[in-house]
DNA sequence: GGAAATAGGATAAAAGAGGTCTTAAATACT
DNA sequence: AGTATTTAAGACCTCTTTTATCCTATTTCC
């Protein structure tokens, strides 16, 4: 359906979540999916895959929750997505070099290959920092607005 | 998941091989079907709905089958897989402009606008004219190269 | 009427979205 | 030290939608 799981998404917004709390800040499962609308116990099974793959650090008990362990400047939305899918072809046919026996032939091989380079060129150049920033931003832009009317 | 579906692969497939025959051929299933590795039921049932949509006209009875309603220039990838799928949005929250309440502060919405827009020029702006065209290059280089050996 | 085609319904398998319940670990309080 | 509380980990479950395919009915030409 050519469409982003719910499960990226939501990977998404946690992290960005987590990108957006002061530098150090342990945040806990139930706080983030009210913030970010996420469905708690979803949430809790995405943060517990993040933290296998290496994105998240998580500490139990009380006082326990989730930190990024890298910093949003050196996570890019792409390796979120491919994280939660796995690697992204936009057609089974990019999936390997010789994965499709029509390569030799085939004229659309090319046009997804343009075409899944130009979208994933945006997501592989867009860090969770930016994505922060623009977010505070706009917040902001928000605010003020409805301030003062 | 993020890819492409079978159906609209083999859709591109049946309107791009229609595309490479004479102006007026009717082509029929069982040829399309093994000429471009389409299961043939399947490729009947989307011939069906490109059929409604107004892309194919088709003739029942012997002698009957596909063609062609529009020159292939003037069909591009872009139409044929929203035909298949129905619009493309690459997130939900893309699909209206109200559909996402978090859009007045989610930064996320505009990396997908983006990242769709770019995605989406490059198969608006390919008509079935020119993928037929790099077809026959390609087949022909492919043809010569093993000639040669 | 019979063969050649399309039309269209039915269906099976897989993926997606989300929930529940128990266990484990860390802290806080007695 | 011991118990209660808070939080994540992990296993298992279910419902829905999508994807991919098959099978039978109907139409049309000869």
């Amino acid at each position: 359906m050519f469409r982003l799981s719910k499960g990226a998404e939501y990977a998404i917004r946690g992290i960005l979540h987590l990108s957006m709390q002061p530098e150090g800040k342990v945040s806990f499962v139930e706080e983030i999916g009210e913030a970010q609308d996420v469905p708690k116990a979803y949430l809790a099974k995405i943060f517990q895959s993040l933290t296998k793959k290496g994105f998240l650090k998580s500490t139990r008990g009380q006082g326990g929750g989730f930190t990024l362990i890298k910093p949003p400047a050196e996570i890019t939305v792409n390796e979120v997505i491919e994280a939660m899918e796995g690697p992204i072809y936009l057609n089974d046919c990019l999936v390997s070099k010789d994965a499709c026996e029509r390569e030799t032939f085939c004229p659309v091989h090319e046009l997804w290959q343009k075409a899944q380079t130009s979208f994933m060129d945006v997501i592989i150049n867009c860090t969770f920092e930016e994505l922060a920033k623009a977010g505070k931003v706009k917040r902001e832009k928000c605010e003020s607005k409805s301030g003062a009317a």
